[in-house]
DNA sequence: ATTAATTTGGACTTTATTTGTCCAAAAGTA
DNA sequence: TACTTTTGGACAAATAAAGTCCAAATTAAT
């Protein structure tokens, strides 16, 4: 179970590619990518969908990852982590079946 | 089921209490605990403690209807939302067997 | 062992977001 | 009608995010 950022590190270094090369397809400084690999920075949303791009992976799942990791972070630290998830679990089906997005 | 506005709005009219004074046992506008209430600000994790102890609610079960709605805010908009918090329980739990709170 | 390439760290800047004040308008109540 | 409460929005301040730039450290190649 890889985190966002080192998956990826991971699809960067199957393709041999330097954050250089990468980074600039993003138009971004190669410090900053390797922050977001490290989990140093966040990526946008944006970016999640060019790596998807670059690097030919599904897009669906490289952004579920990246959604999933900011949930955590919203939770880090916190023991309420899983209850808070449980319930926002069921806020969704709630939302869903009401077809109220509110 | 309550957003945590919605929960924090019952508390006070239950008490019959005006935004005014508990806004300013917040020490914020009254105008800020209106939008608070409406969604259409955030509470701080700070405000919730004190929420809690203004009205004599347990601080846990009001922090995990915070925190839950925290996270669903990050993933509105998103189709992705359920699949993205499956894997973030499945990390959650991974992280928690390990102790590395990485 | 040098040299070259890649990666990382940090100081700094810019931009965006959050969090708040203040006050007037709107809505509700007596 | 007068009083109280609630809401909306313009504005300001504070905080956080996102980036540039460059030098130091690490890794790889010759």
């Amino acid at each position: 179970m890889l985190s966002i950022g080192e998956q990826i590190r991971k699809l960067r270094e199957d393709q041999r590619l330097p954050l250089r090369k990468v980074a600039a397809e993003l138009d971004i400084d190669q410090s900053i990518l390797s922050k977001i690999e490290r989990g140093e920075r966040k990526a946008s949303k944006d970016q999640i969908i060019q790596i998807a791009r670059i690097f030919s992976v599904d897009e669906k799942e490289l952004l579920i990852n990246y959604l999933s990791d900011r949930v955590l972070y919203d939770l880090k630290d916190e023991d309420l982590a899983t209850a808070a998830l449980k319930v926002a679990e069921k806020k969704i089906k709630y939302m869903t079946k009401n077809q109220n997005g509110k």
